[in-house]
DNA sequence: GCATTAATTGGTC
DNA sequence: GACCAATTAATGC
């Protein structure tokens, strides 16, 4: 495994740069070190779909090496990172080499199918006070809570992409949330004051 | 400090 | 619930 570690290229991203160009050829795959960066799906319209967030760990571009020569979705931070990207001939080296990384793999693409299958659900079943709410108490999963507020500072553009909405949405259903209580706002720091009502009314919803 | 961008709010379809 | 417009707040230079 040492031998493809050293394969890897690391390389640091300012706030809001997009590495991974939907239509460009594959360069492998990404391993965030450090960092928040979103997956998105541009539409015709030019309209994006934020497809996933991806934090410390995570491993970016999988879906694109292998089988098809060029991406399909492209990827942007969402704040300073730093990356690594590693080639296709390394990544197929190191499947080919290590069953139990390949193991592992195959592991995590059924995991990701899997939230993959949710969301598109969601998007589907849900309104969008709904969508925003399971924006929100995703963000807390996946992200944390430090002093009652989110560890993402995200626009609200960015949360309506990924909601499937749009940005003035996002701002009413914030108010009235607010409002209820139920979250709070401060400039761009979100807190969640009532996790287990925002969960509440989203299953509630969901399991009819 | 000024200019550009983001957020908010109201209105129309 | 999306799109447009106007105002205001925030941010970059």
């Amino acid at each position: 495994m040492q031998d493809f570690a050293a394969q890897k290229n690391t390389f640091s991203c300012k706030k809001g740069q997009q590495f991974m160009i939907e239509g460009a050829p594959l360069q492998g795959l990404y391993f965030l070190y450090e960092g928040k960066v979103k997956i998105i799906k541009t539409g015709i319209y030019g309209k994006e779909q934020i497809v996933r967030l991806s934090s410390e760990g995570d491993t970016i571009g999988f879906r694109g090496f292998g089988t098809r020569n060029r991406y399909l979705i492209g990827a942007a931070t969402i704040e300073d990172s730093i990356l690594c990207n590693f080639s296709n001939d390394v990544m197929q080296d190191i499947l080919k080499t290590i069953p139990e990384f390949t193991y592992d793999m195959m592991l995590f693409y059924a995991e990701e199918l899997n939230k993959s299958e949710n969301k598109v659900k969601k998007i589907a079943q849900m309104n969008v006070r709904e969508r925003v709410i399971d924006t929100l108490l995703h963000l807390h999963k996946k992200f944390g809570q430090t002093n009652h507020y989110l560890n993402v500072y995200l626009s609200r553009k960015e949360i309506a992409d990924f909601a499937g909405t749009t940005d003035e949405q996002v701002t009413r259903i914030f108010s009235s949330l607010k409002k209820e209580s139920l979250i709070n706002i401060v400039g761009k720091k979100i807190s969640l004051i009532e996790i287990g009502k925002l969960q509440s009314e989203i299953i509630e919803h969901t399991q009819l």
